[in-house]
DNA sequence: CGCCTTTGACCGGCGC
DNA sequence: GCGCCGGTCAAAGGCG
């Protein structure tokens, strides 16, 4: 499949990037930061290329970049919808440019993250649509009266649509990897798995989960990486609507709602604080309880005390980065932890560019 | 009984 | 147009 694997290049699929990129750090602007101690990997390269410079440099080294210097780099706007769709087709070009994850290149254990954008969370909607449409076409008895409406008014906006021109749009996509035993981490909210597919080259299946809550569309993708198994990538796909279930046990959901004090500092910012928030004041926990398996996902380092890195280019500026993995089997877990890059000031007050007082 | 997973079929996009 | 592939659907079955 060479071609598709051209194409996502281009794409910037995060799965085409592990699964073939893992080793070879000819990604210019994304690289697989890599433990080089740790005992179970291959990967002993991939650090950051200190000629590169990039968003990434300034991520992971503090230069002087600031937010909005990021943003115009990405073409992005925080505000407005309209320009975000529009930006998402410029920077389907730019997406070459624009990933990378990490910490401190020297000091930085296995860690991996991106991010894909590949459209507009406003023409979800549409996407949903169609599929509706698809799905009635496809199962006509036993729909509802209102579906079937909506079903054909639908169609019929199909019907005058010109098919080719519209390609059909798709969620902002934010991939991160995870090592880990299991498949499917548990990170706060309720997935039903609606499909699972052989992976071309991989010899493991991708799992496709959608949450559960009702009018919520986000989607996520599990599978494992061929050439480290022990590496689970995750990709959400939308955004969630809706809080996290409080159905949660020993995740790290729980520990949020058990420890609230934990989010004191960054919930400042973001009132409505998703799990990133508190991942990074969770990491300790996470690092320093594997420590027999697994050395620390990531090392604080000089430069930031968290250095916890993710970038979304969602461009949705309104985008939670998927919940982490929430942690009942965390001494198992490498957790790469997403962030959207634009909330990266906001939610990292260690982020260089937004130095903490 | 409700919720979930499994799994084969189907569909659309894309390259050749 | 054909075939490949990713993504999704939905029936069937399992489980608590």
């Amino acid at each position: 499949m060479a071609n598709n694997e051209d194409k996502d290049q281009f794409h910037f699929d995060p799965f085409y990037y592990n699964n073939h990129e893992l080793n070879q750090s000819n990604f210019p602007l994304f690289r697989m930061i890599t433990n080089t101690s740790s005992s179970s990997h291959h990967h002993q390269e991939g650090f950051i290329d200190n000629n590169t410079t990039s968003f990434t440099d300034c991520l992971l080294h503090g230069n002087s970049m600031d937010y909005n210097t990021l943003s115009r780099a990405f073409d992005l706007s925080c505000s407005s919808p309209e320009v975000i769709s529009s930006s998402i087709d410029e920077n389907k070009n730019q997406l070459p440019s624009s990933s990378v994850v990490g910490g401190d290149s020297t000091t930085l254990n296995s860690s991996v993250s991106s991010s894909s954008n590949e459209a507009d969370a406003s023409l979800t909607e549409e996407d949903s649509s169609s599929k509706s449409t698809k799905k009635h076409e496809k199962q006509p008895k036993g729909c509802q009266q209102e579906e079937e409406e909506d079903a054909k008014s639908k169609k019929e906006n199909n019907k005058n649509k010109p098919k080719k021109k519209e390609k059909k749009p798709r969620e902002p996509r934010f991939a991160f990897m995870t090592k880990s035993e299991i498949d499917h981490l548990e990170d706060g909210y309720r997935w039903r798995k609606y499909g699972q597919k052989a992976v071309k080259n991989s010899p493991y299946p991708r799992s496709y989960y959608r949450c559960t809550t009702q009018k919520c569309n986000v989607k996520k993708r599990v599978e494992r990486s061929y050439q480290d198994p022990s590496i689970v990538i995750t990709t959400y796909e939308g955004q969630h609507n809706h809080h996290c279930p409080a159905t949660l046990r020993g995740s790290a959901a729980t520990v949020f709602a058990s420890s609230p004090s934990l989010f004191a500092s960054t919930s400042l910012i973001r009132p409505t604080s998703f799990p990133q928030d508190f991942l990074s004041q969770l990491l300790p926990t996470y690092t320093t309880n594997n420590s027999n398996t697994h050395q620390p996902l990531i090392n604080n380092n000089n430069h930031h005390q968290n250095p916890i890195f993710q970038l979304n280019l969602g461009h949705n500026p309104h985008y939670p980065p998927p919940p982490p993995p929430s942690q009942e089997h965390q001494e198992q877990h490498h957790l790469q932890f997403p962030h959207d890059y634009g909330l990266l000031q906001d939610l990292l007050p260690s982020f260089p560019g937004k130095q903490e007082p």
